[in-house]
DNA sequence: TATGAATGAGAGTTCATTCAT
DNA sequence: AATGAATGAACTCTCATTCAT
């Protein structure tokens, strides 16, 4: 469906070995951060795939833009989801499917976790959040014509569900790997339609995309 | 001039002046902590207290012990928190009231939110588990009895919606002080008898204590 | 004449071994940047002094400051050079002794040289001038009076000679260290009352400022 | 298709697109010098010249070599400005319109200035010098007989002169573009036959060149 | 031959912790 | 006991130069 720059020739593709030191470069950061968190250094990964510092920097102009590599790639697969989640008939089977799925990513993944949970450019945040919120709102609008989510449910519940699953993934770990799943199951329960009216509204989403740029960094600026 | 307190005992009590420094020190990291997160130097914190890195090193091995310091602090205020609720007679109320009171308290503080959430030390685990473990099984016991909480709730269920809700706060920020109450409502709506049955137990408190053990460092380990 | 500000009190004393390491930086920075101008790193400079690097940084917040430091001191020199000037009969050889003697000074330093002449920052530059203006000023207008020194000049003249003899010191370095006594003679004919008129007029003070703050870097902009 | 130019002679020419690759970075070198100085990558030149670094290295060992290959373009054009002068009748104008020719352009190309005025190896000042002196020499003579030009005048103090007013254009900038005038103005007052006599006597050419051969670098070594 | 990717030494800067005053 | 100066490892980022494609 998408055209690849290569493929529009406006770009000249990236050298082959380029490529590949890119994907070792982004491989190694998922490994790096999965372990270490966002505090490990550039140099460490690099290190970790073999290349030079200064061959990062090539690819990157900073640690962020690493960062916002690694978001890419999981956005898209989160987009997977939430697209396979709308080919479902069942309209819950379809928000819990997605969110499942989203999570189980996450949740095997602390460096995923850190590096979504720690998003804070806000272009970069409406860009993602233009690719998914229309895609959640509709999972949430079949789920609210059906009867089974909350009418008053938002993306933004969908945005702070996987923040707190993520939480608990943290907290989890190796140690209860699937624990997360207990606690996505109680939070299913507050999104559906029959549960308690809630103290507070949702959030919109431009709100929340705030609240998401100004929480607190994980990772200090560039320079 | 003349020796009295030093001489007094034989377990020397603190003298009048150490005692003052440090709570000082302790008042000082909660309040920047809670501005600019555990990330801020012990130098700020001291000059914050009006006294010298050294005396914050005279009473705190290192970051961490400081760190240690606050939670023994936020542990009574939890613990109060949980008494209050168990001198409710509505055993629901209780535990609502317990988590709404001592999530109140952490939403409101960054600091102590990362302080919490870090708590790495087994033996400081172990001791403050001993203190809360059973105030809140006795509020969930008294709601199963009563029908109210699911049966196969346990401890470390609050602790992962404290870890929930902890995350929400730490994204709403200041620009959705209060979101963390409907999320609270949800989790609450989990917790009820009459919801849906989970698809993982509860972890036991051992586990629980060996997850927060071993769950990402917030801080970087002392040298 | 005037108060240190620890005779007045306000500020605590620098401690003495403090005080023992920042002469210790600042005579360790003349030395290196003398020798290997001022792309010499601070840690360079810090081990010369026999200190650590972070020791540097706890006395100047970057490498600019401490040029800054080395400019402040020079700075008095001039000073105390134009107070002597001005206090010789001659207004004639008042202008040469001044440049003559500031002029020794900076020849006999590259640093010193390179730092002053990579003076950028425009407070600084404004602090500096209004010191030093007032006196050259009165240098040149007794001069004027008595038909010594030409009508036009300026004290961004004397700023522009000076210029002019640093480069040639560049330039004369070891090999000549003195042939800038020459080339300040020949400018000295320059300024003479009965010299040839001039192409262009000189530069007022703000530009003569301005042109300074914006003439080309000495060395990285502080982070 | 067919190889001609490189089967033609035993000393190959250059190749067409090689030459003029070599010019591109040339011309490209001297923009981006002019433009921000030495400090400049290869990196940009090269690509400021639709080319890559590899070629710019092809062409020329090191940074610095390209910086000499500026050098002799632009003394090329001082030897110019020289036949020139020496082709005017008045000896006066002759050594005025050398040097306000000459220093018109490294006025105007802050580049040109730090290129000539970083000039180190002493072999490439060898052969430069050989081609100047001579020229100069000779303007400098035909005004001593004359009696317009100081008897004591050596080409060294032109090329002090020449020190002296790139030391202005720097200071000058774009704030002050033509100030540089007005100290020429200065100093050709010192170089008239009826000025006072010098403290010093002038450098010979040698130790002028040792001088220049000496003094600060403003490349880093090639390594 | 031309390209640009890779390299790694080195610069500026920060901060937990130690230690002399 | 209190102070704050000193330390140095660690981190991000730059760029001259080399080398695989």
């Amino acid at each position: 469906m998408t055209l690849t720059s290569e493929a529009a020739g406006l770009v000249r593709p990236m050298r082959k070995d380029a490529a590949r030191n890119r994907a070792l470069l982004i491989a190694a950061a998922r490994e790096v951060f999965a372990q270490r968190g966002l505090e490990a250094s550039l140099d460490d990964i690099a290190h970790h795939a073999g290349l030079g510092v200064g061959t990062a920097y090539r690819h990157f102009a900073n640690k962020r833009e690493l960062a916002s590599a690694l978001i890419e790639q999981a956005v898209d697969q989160i987009v997977g989801f939430a697209e396979d989640a709308l080919a479902l008939d069942d309209p819950w089977q379809g928000v819990v499917g997605f969110l499942d799925g989203a999570l189980a990513v996450q949740a095997a993944d602390r460096g995923l976790r850190e590096v979504l949970m720690g998003l804070h450019d806000p272009e970069e945040l409406e860009r993602i959040h233009e690719r998914l919120s229309v895609l959640i709102r509709e999972l949430l609008d079949r789920g609210k014509k059906r009867g089974v989510i909350r009418a008053d449910a938002q993306p933004s519940d969908i945005g702070f569900v996987m923040t707190m699953i993520c939480a608990v993934a943290d907290v989890g770990g190796d140690v209860a790997p699937e624990i997360w799943r207990r606690y996505l199951a109680m939070c299913l329960e507050g999104l559906k339609a029959d549960a308690a009216s809630l103290p507070m509204p949702a959030l919109s989403e431009p709100d929340f995309r705030k609240a998401m740029a100004t929480h607190k960094e994980c990772m200090a600026r560039p320079t």
